[in-house]
RNA sequence: GGAGAGGUGGCAGAGUGGUUGAAUGCGCUGGUUUCGAAAACCAGUGGGCGUGUAAGCGUCUCGGGAGUUCGAAUCUCCCCCUCUCCGCCA
C-alpha cells in the first residue's frame, strides 16, 4: 500500500516504480481522486464545525433552562444535518475510491533491481555446490518415492484429487525431520524465535500481506469466511499488525513449520506430477520485522539462513536477483533459491526471500516509535522461506538417490531420523 | 451450540443523551526541591486525517461498522473479541 501523500509529492518516481513492472502510469489518477477527498473532507469538517458548535450553544440553553432559546438554535440548524448526511457519504465514497485504487497497486522495485518482464530477465548472483554425477539417468523424486512405495498418489487423488500427495513411512519421518531440522537450525543458530500460529486466518490479515483483494483465486476459503494461509508470512507478518512496538526491541524474527495451501488457480497442466506443485504442502518460514535502516541488511541475513540449510544438507543450489517481471506483489526486491534437481535435470525453486519496506507495514498499520520522536514510523516487514519442506524432500531424494532406487540420508539429517542412513 | 456479563487513554477505573477527548489513581516525561536520590509539589503525557513554511487551527477516534438525534462513550442494529455457566468435544 503506498502513501498517497508520497505520491503527491513523487509522481514520476511512483509512475517510473509503476513502469518497470509494466504498469501503466496512475499517478495523476490517484492525484485526481485525491484532491477530491480533501475537498470534500475540508468541506465535511466546517459543516461538522457548524454542527458542534450549534449543538454545544444547544446544550448551554439547556442546562440553563432556556428552553426558548434552545428551539430557536435548533431551527436555525435544522437544515444542516441533510447536507451533512450527503457530504459524509460522498466523502465516504472518496476516501473508498482511492483506497480500492491503492490497494491493488504492487510494491515499488527498489532501486538495482533488474528490470525485466518475467523470470527470463532474472539475475543470478552465485551457485554453491557441485551437481552431483550419476552412472545411469537419475530419476525423478516420484519415480523413485512410488517404487519405495511410501509415495502414494493414487491414493491421495482418492481422498483429495490432484495435487495432493500421501506419505508414508520413511519418507512421511523424512517430511517431519526436516521441518523439525529447519526450526532448529533457525532457532538456535540465528535468533528466530518458533511460532506457531493459526493456518486458518481472517480476511483483514490477508489483506496485511497484500494477497487481498487482488489474488482471492490463489487461496482457499472456509465457508464461514476464513482464508488458509498460503504460507505462515501471513500469520507471522500480521503478528505485528495494528500494533505500535518498541524501537529498541526490533527486529522481530520469527520462524514457523505450517502447512499451506494454494488454490494454484491458473497452474493447470504445470508440474502435474510429483510434490512440486501440491494444493497442500509443509513450509518452514523465516520472518523478520525491522527498522527501516536495518531491512537491507535483515535481507541478506534471512537469505544466508535459508541457505544454509541447503549447504547443511549439502544440496546444490544458486542464488537469483528477480527482476521486475517475476517479483510478487508486496515485494521490492527478492532473492530466490533454487535448488538442484538432478531427475529434472534443473534449478527449481526452493526459497524466496523478500524485503517488502513499508508496503505491508502500512496495509496492516505495524509501526514502531523512533527513540525520542513522537512520530511513529511504519516498520519494515521480510518474509523468506527457510524452506520449503515439501522440496527440499524432492531435493533429498533425487540428490541422494542411489543406482538401486535407495535414498542415503543426508548426514545432517541422521540425528532426527533415528540414526537412519538410508532408505529402501 | 444454548444462557448471561462485559469491552473506556500505557495500566487500573469513573462516566448511561448536552460545552466529556473523557473524573480519579498508577505509570511515564520535564521542572521545583536536594550534595545526590527518595518523597512532596507543579506541568505535560494516545493515534489518524485536513489546513498551514511553522506555531497553530480544525476534525475524527471511548472494540469495529452502520443508524437515531440539533447533539452519542451513553440509545438502536450488525460484526469482532473477552469472561461465566450449561452442552459437546481433541
Amino acid at each position: 500500500m503506498y502513501d498517497i501523500k508520497w505520491i503527491r509529492d513523487n509522481t514520476e518516481a511512483f509512475d517510473e516504480g509503476l513502469g518497470k513492472r509494466g504498469i501503466e502510469p496512475a499517478s495523476a489518477a490517484l492525484v485526481v481522486l485525491d484532491v477530491r477527498r480533501r475537498e470534500l473532507q475540508t468541506e465535511l469538517q466546517d459543516v461538522q464545525k457548524q454542527r458542534n458548535t450549534s449543538a454545544k450553544a444547544i446544550g448551554g440553553a439547556k442546562a440553563k433552562g432556556d428552553e426558548e432559546a434552545a428551539q430557536t438554535l435548533m431551527a436555525e440548524v435544522a437544515g444542516l444535518k441533510a447536507r451533512y448526511q450527503q457530504l459524509e457519504d460522498e466523502e465516504r465514497e472518496a476516501v473508498s475510491a482511492l483506497d480500492r485504487e491503492l490497494a491493488a497497486l504492487p510494491n515499488r522495485p527498489a532501486d538495482g533491481v533488474p528490470v525485466g518482464t518475467d523470470e527470463a530477465d532474472n539475475v543470478e548472483l552465485r551457485t554453491w555446490g557441485e551437481i552431483p554425477t550419476f552412472s545411469a539417468p537419475p530419476k525423478q523424486h516420484f519415480e523413485l518415492g512410488e517404487a519405495l512405495g511410501l509415495m502414494d498418489f493414487e491414493r491421495a487423488a482418492k481422498l483429495s484429487g490432484a495435487r495432493f500427495v500421501v506419505l508414508s513411512g520413511a519418507l512421511a519421518r523424512m517430511e517431519r525431520a526436516l521441518g523439525t531440522f529447519m526450526l532448529d537450525m533457525h532457532t538456535t543458530e540465528s535468533d528466530y524465535t518458533e511460532i506457531a500460529p493459526p493456518v486458518l486466518v481472517r480476511e483483514e490479515a490477508a489483506f496485511g500481506t497484500g494477497n487481498l483483494p487482488k489474488f482471492a483465486e490463489d487461496l482457499f476459503r472456509t465457508t464461514d469466511d476464513f482464508w488458509l494461509i498460503p504460507t505462515a508470512e501471513m500469520p507471522l507478518t500480521n503478528l505485528v499488525g495494528g500494533e505500535i512496538v518498541d524501537a529498541a526491541s526490533l527486529p522481530y524474527r520469527f520462524t514457523a513449520c505450517t502447512p499451506c495451501f494454494r488454490a494454484e488457480a491458473g497452474s493447470a497442466g504445470r508440474d502435474t506430477r510429483g510434490m512440486i506443485r501440491q494444493h497442500q504442502f509443509t513450509k518452514v518460514e523465516l520472518v523478520s520485522i525491522a527498522h527501516p535502516d536495518q531491512s537491507e541488511d535483515e535481507h541478506d541475513r534471512m537469505t544466508a539462513c535459508a541457505e544454509a540449510v541447503l549447504q547443511r544438507l549439502e544440496l546444490p543450489y544458486r542464488v537469483l536477483l528477480l527482476s521486475t517481471g517475476d517479483m510478487g506483489f508486496s515485494a521490492r526486491k527478492t532473492y530466490d533459491l533454487e535448488v538442484w534437481l538432478p531427475g529434472q535435470d534443473t534449478y527449481r525453486e526452493i526459497s524466496s526471500c523478500s524485503n517488502c519496506g513499508d508496503f505491508q507495514a502500512r496495509r496492516m498499520n505495524a509501526r514502531f516509535r523512533p527513540d525520542g520522536e513522537r512520530q511513529t514510523q511504519f516498520v519494515h516487514t521480510l518474509n523468506g522461506s527457510g524452506l520449503a519442506v515439501g522440496r527440499t524432500l524432492v531435493a533429498v531424494m533425487e540428490n541422494y538417490q542411489n543406482a538401486d532406487g535407495s535414498i542415503t540420508v543426508p548426514t545432517a539429517l541422521r540425528p532426527y531420523m533415528g540414526g537412519l542412513e538410508r532408505i529402501g
